[in-house]
DNA sequence: ATGGCGTGTGGAAGCGCTTCATGGAAACTT
DNA sequence: AAGTTTCCATGAAGCGCTTCCACACGCCAT
């Protein structure tokens, strides 16, 4: 029935060696000729051979798997984060498990309760906001945590600066001729998904414009679920406020996206009678010319693994903050194609 | 740090014991007597133990994980399924893991990885079509599966009868005087996505129109995508080809609740003018008062869960299909009030 | 030569559990 | 009374790994 899974003991035999020597390949200790790791590291190649993580874990109280839990696997922003952090713990030869988990109660259950959880050497969380949902924001568990896409005292956290988007979005969009909108994506408060970060980038996004003394009525916000069809909504909305020229701050690329279709739809040209600035840096506001604040989103999970891998590691000292900055990139969809940009 | 947990040996001093009976007490084994099970138990309590599941894994040869693949995590339909499979492996002391899983490509590349071979003893897979894109819809893997919302002659398959379903639709909106309209939702054949249910829902709606000799002409029906927006459309669509009453049949409660409000904005009189049924039996229908053909999602996946603990305690029988019939629950949205529903 | 040292390597011991052969005692048989 | 069966219970063996002691070997200094 069951396929077994080559051990330890088989690679040994294969490679020639001792069964002490295979162990020390798999943990990276130094005291092995490169030649005898090699030969090692090929037998374990042909056998298709994978440590099992229950015995690691059991023999030597670890078990090389770090969990990452985060609300979506299917998004673009979540790809990216994963694919910083895979980068990362992979080359440590530490295996990850994804767990796609939505709700609060959910998060508690797991890590109070699951195996895997208890299998698992680090935890890396993405998005969570602890502090509402957790007793003085204290996950119930003893492994070491990263928090990223989040902040919280007592534990390492990797987020990136919001309201800075928001602020250079709003000075950016200052400098052009004709009015201001912005659209605000939709925060679902029960849900655990990145909680504050629309929010935060309209705050910033407000401030800028007032610094640079340029009004921004309350009509002028236009607020959403994340998703094309509400930017799409969101322009006509605002075409019915003003005329052109329009400058959009569409909150985030995705929404951005809908707002573009919508003034193709209608015969606007884009660039100049409507100007669209998103958020986030997907791949596809390169392939579309859509101007936009980027995120570092693999940095990022780059260096929550990284310092979760410290943590791992043995360091103690107190909860470290990393903040990553966003860059306006400037595309089409705001560059007027003919005179230059008004400034006042 | 962790302060060490008491292992077996030392519950088998306590209770003056041997290792293995302690063992027995553990895995529900029946050869040990009431008193000294009582015994261990009670030497257990007293020393806060629980079993390191690592070394149980280990030992055991077995994971005690079972894995959910299914397309999506995030909707009504999912959340039912996984409440209803948790609860049974839950209590067996099982563990979850899930793995939303979009495309046919990824099915085979987890099924084939090693995760699968320490994670996992046996796999539920929701909504998956492996007819098509796996060779005579045999899946990679030697461990026990079960399919829900799919059917498959090779492994035990929970599903709704969804062609009854929309029999009982059909049965339903044929004794209401006015012209009966039908949404189909669409199906996306690349995706994994239950690929037939809006088909055979369809197809046994039409057949209990015939039979009832109720004409169902093919401009009647209206296509969309599973959105709310689509049944917003499909109703100014309906009207266009004939004035209220109407009955609309659309076919899943998202749509439905789409055309509830569309009705309500055109300001017509829902339960009378336009009446409408749903599929589904989500929570929100109940809410807003609409009629559906209600679906027993978790049950479906509690006894989808219980086949597979079957399966894995051994089991090796023909392939089982168990067949789930839906519910007519009949609530506002189609109740006239006043004058008695007309039968031709 | 002799000793001392560092570098690689082998394999026994042990992690906490399950399983299984073994056997004692009590309950049935003939 | 002796054999047979059933019921409980024991503890060694083993799961796949890490760790650590032991040891072989080459190299250098004396």
């Amino acid at each position: 029935m069951r396929r077994k899974q080559p051990t330890i003991h088989e690679v040994a035999a294969r490679a020639g060696v001792g069964l002490g020597t295979v162990s020390r390949v798999l943990n990276n200790h130094p005291a092995v000729r490169p030649e005898t790791r090699a030969r090692v590291l090929r037998a374990m190649e042909e056998l298709g051979y994978t440590p099992n993580p229950h015995a690691r874990r059991i023999a030597g109280g670890r078990s090389y798997t770090v969990s990452v839990l985060l609300p979506f696997v299917a998004t673009e922003f979540y790809r990216r984060l994963l694919e910083g952090i895979e980068g990362v713990l992979l080359e440590k030869r530490y295996d990850l498990a994804l767990f796609p988990i939505l709700s609060q109660a959910r998060l508690r259950r797991y890590l109070e309760s699951s195996t895997l959880a208890y299998l698992t050497d680090g935890l890396i969380l993405a998005s969570y906001d602890l502090t509402e949902h957790f007793e003085e924001g204290r996950l119930p568990t003893d492994r070491p945590v990263v928090l990223v896409d989040a902040k919280n005292p007592r534990y390492d956290s990797v987020y990136l600066d919001n309201r800075l988007g928001g602020r250079l979005a709003g000075e950016y969009l200052a400098r052009f001729p004709g009015a201001i909108f912005a659209i605000k994506v939709e925060e679902e408060p029960d849900k655990a998904f990145r909680h504050t970060v629309f929010s935060e980038r309209l705050a910033g996004f407000r401030e800028a414009l007032e610094e640079a003394g340029r009004p921004f009525p309350e009509d002028h916000l236009y607020v959403t679920r994340l998703s094309q069809e509400g930017g799409r909504l969101a322009l006509r909305h605002f075409l019915e406020k003003a005329s052109p020229p329009l400058n959009v701050f569409a909150g985030a690329d995705q929404v951005a996206l809908g707002v573009l279709e919508e003034a193709e739809r209608l015969g606007l040209a884009v660039g100049r009678e409507v100007r669209v600035l998103g958020f986030d840096g997907h791949p596809f506001a390169e392939e579309v010319g859509l101007s936009t604040i980027a995120q570092p989103v693999e940095a990022m999970g780059a260096r929550a693994a990284q310092l979760l891998l410290e943590r791992m590691q043995g360091y103690a000292g107190p909860p470290r903050e990393v903040r990553f900055e966003p860059l306006l990139v400037e595309r089409t969809s705001t560059l007027t194609p003919g005179p230059a940009p008004y400034v006042p």
